[in-house]
DNA sequence: AGACCCGGTTTTTTT
DNA sequence: AACCGGGTCT
């Protein structure tokens, strides 16, 4: 161990020496396998690096090689810090890089901010004032505590509609994300509940109450109590960020402003920072992130080293054309100019459809062809603004026996039924999780919100306790119905078993009241399989919540039906899902004006920009081919109109960038 | 009084 | 598909 410390200082006064490093001294020939550009990134060591990185190119692989060349360096790899957007993209990168110079990678902290908060705050509780025990709470369990909360006494007015619970969490949380007043959000995105921002406040200093009794933290608070702990500077702190060597930071340009502070934080320091993203797919404003962000990254850092990355080694310069012309209109950008040495191309295919259902059919009959000509399935993908873009294009698939795999929308945590049972597990986590007990009660015929209530108070008066079996009780003569119920969370509670046994036990309770409840209890019961098989990944129930809570398996079981013998399947996304990705051929569906861009982001401009840099982030996406396709009446439930006009991205546009189509429906 | 059922409304995107 | 509110049943 002395003998390391020794190795990496001598190390750290090789790298400040003005001269240049003997390349050969690595086993990897990062000027030989890099481009210029690409080789700055990587062999950039101390000070402040941001990293401009266009689509397609090799942003990913930039960050790997970087990885390894720090390891090579003999950086400790703990001490090098490697924060991306989704833990998918961490563990790739991390998987890349040990297999590109050896396990030493592997041992990198990666992550999201999220789960990197979650492993910083447990292990230094005690100086953030927290239990280590604490809960996580995801979106939708929010968003039931605050519901809890919204039927007090008081709040819901007969006179004038009150915002659901899902308006009240995006307010609170969109407040929290840019540091901005409930006041100032509301007026900007929901004037017309302006009446209630006291309400608004008062949901607020309850939500918090109510966490912070209950050792429960949502999204928001991982952030915040990290972002607190770096600026409080205590003894906890400076023992934590000397660990610290080197940070990274992916998909800089979907941080928000709360992100930002905690990357400000982390660098305290030794400053040695280097952030990657581009300004042009900056796609999450609605979580608060702000494209801004990355433009100001040199003011908030001082000297800043900016690196552009710009040859795209992704796409044909046809499709390159057609990106860059829909990128062209944006109004604040770090100017790139993307470039390519795969000249020529087929130009992308705009097709306008008789209505939604012959864009499903030429789809799948395009997928067939291509499949003929030698393209498989897996280098293929359908993309859409929307998730209930695709319903249509589904059945299609179905019947045409193409295999698909589906991302974005709901995922698989957050079905009615696999909540069902994580609730029951919770309370065996924390039997103080309110919220868990009265999703499991109400399950139960007979128990509504009023007698779920009585028999919380009834906990809490520790006259019924789960922490001793329910035959020692004397109250559970009046619940006999309960019974059940009790004896189950007792034992889960108190039993050391694994977290599948538990499950399992749970499961058995669980299924005759989810054959009762759901009228497709069919379908939904190999869920219920699945997640059985997940809970055998884990020892620890506790490790098993906190992981399914900040990272949630995305596979449900039409997933795996499609998948499950390996066999080649289509890929359908949500642009959102499909980030950093890439596919020799894509189809982006219902190009329409008022479903992309959503006429929702019709209001300003920013949310406008949003959307076009959408279109970008999906047409970039591909490598050799391209289409787009619109149906021509789209019946729109909510304006209660059809749409008809093809989406302002794609119209009027120059017939030397794309090719325009009209299907012919014979 | 409280549970339950029905029908109209609302849904972007995700850690 | 899930939510919300209102009306009806126990």
């Amino acid at each position: 161990m002395e003998q390391k410390k020794y190795k990496l200082k001598r190390l750290a006064e090789t790298v400040q020496s003005p001269k240049p490093l003997d390349e050969s001294r690595f086993l990897i020939n990062y000027k030989q396998e890099l481009n210029l550009s690409q080789y700055e990134a990587v062999s950039a060591v101390e000070g402040v690096h941001l990293v401009i990185a266009g689509a397609g190119t090799g942003k990913t692989r930039t960050l790997v090689y970087r990885v390894a060349r720090l390891v090579e360096l003999g950086y400790e790899p703990d001490t090098i810090v490697l924060l991306t957007f989704t833990r998918k993209a961490a563990n790739e990168m991390l998987n890349r890089a040990a297999v590109l110079l050896d396990n030493r990678c592997a041992k990198i902290r990666g992550g999201t901010f999220h789960s990197f908060a979650n492993v910083t705050l447990r292990k230094y509780s005690k100086f953030v004032n927290l239990d280590p025990a604490f809960t996580i709470l995801d979106q939708g369990d929010s968003e039931d505590v605050i519901n809890l909360i919204r039927n007090y006494e008081g709040f819901i007015s007969k006179e004038k509609r009150f915002p659901n619970k899902q308006t009240l969490f995006k307010v609170l949380s969109l407040s929290v994300n840019t540091n901005r007043s409930i006041q100032e959000i509301l007026e900007e995105n929901y004037p017309h509940f302006l009446d209630y921002a006291d309400k608004f406040l008062d949901i607020q200093k309850i939500y918090q109450h109510h966490k912070k009794k209950n050792n429960l933290l949502d999204y928001d608070d991982l952030l915040v109590y990290l972002r607190d702990f770096l600026n409080d500077m205590n003894a906890g702190t400076k023992t934590f960020l000397r660990g610290i060597n080197f940070l990274m930071v992916d998909e800089y340009q979907d941080t928000n402003k709360l992100q930002a502070d905690i990357v400000k934080g982390l660098g305290q320091f030794n400053n040695n920072i280097m952030v990657v993203g581009d300004d042009s797919q900056s796609i999450y404003s609605f979580r608060g992130a702000n494209y801004k962000n990355i433009m100001e990254f040199p003011k908030l850092f001082g000297k800043v080293n900016i690196i552009k990355l710009e040859e795209n080694y992704r796409s044909v310069q046809s499709i390159l054309n057609f990106a860059n012309h829909i990128n062209d209109h944006a109004f604040e950008k770090y100017t790139k100019v993307l470039y390519t040495k795969k000249p020529g191309g087929k130009l992308p295919m705009i097709i306008a459809a008789e209505n939604e259902n012959y864009q499903s059919k030429f789809i799948v009959e395009k997928i067939l062809d291509l499949r003929e000509e030698g393209i498989p399935l897996q280098e293929i993908a359908v993309l859409f603004r929307s998730s209930f873009f695709s319903f249509d294009l589904e059945i299609e698939l179905s019947k045409a026996n193409i295999p698909f795999v589906k991302f974005g929308g709901i995922k698989f945590i957050e079905a009615a039924h696999i909540k069902d049972v994580l609730a029951f597990l919770r309370i065996a986590s924390n039997p103080k999780d309110i919220v868990s007990w009265f999703r499991v009660l109400l399950l139960h015929d007979g128990i509504g919100p009023k007698t779920a209530q009585k028999i919380l108070d009834e906990l809490s008066l520790a006259k019924l306790s789960i922490k001793s079996s329910p035959d020692v009780q004397p109250e559970f003569k009046k619940h006999d119905k309960l019974y059940g119920l009790f004896n189950l969370l007792y034992n889960i509670h108190t039993q050391k078993t694994s977290p599948s046994e538990k499950a399992a036990q749970v499961v058995e309770y669980y299924y005759p009241i989810f054959k009762n409840i759901y009228d497709d209890f069919n379908k939904r019961s190999k869920d219920l399989d699945i997640f059985q098989n997940i809970t055998e990944n884990y020892r620890s129930l506790d490790n098993m919540l906190s992981d399914m809570a900040i990272e949630p398996i995305i596979e449900s079981a039409v997933d795996i039906s499609a998948s499950g013998n390996e066999e080649e399947f289509l890929t359908l996304s949500t642009i959102h899902s499909a980030k950093g990705l890439e596919w020799n051929t894509v189809f982006i569906i219902h190009a329409v004006e008022g479903f992309f861009p959503s006429y929702r982001s019709a209001e300003s401009i920013e949310t406008l920009e949003e959307e076009r840099r959408l279109m970008y982030v999906a047409s970039t996406r591909a490598k050799q081919n391209l289409f787009i396709t619109y149906p021509m009446n789209m019946f729109d439930r909510e304006s209660g109109k059809t749409l008809s006009k093809p989406s302002r991205f794609i119209s009027d546009i120059n017939p030397e960038l794309a090719e325009g189509w009209l299907l012919d429906t014979d």
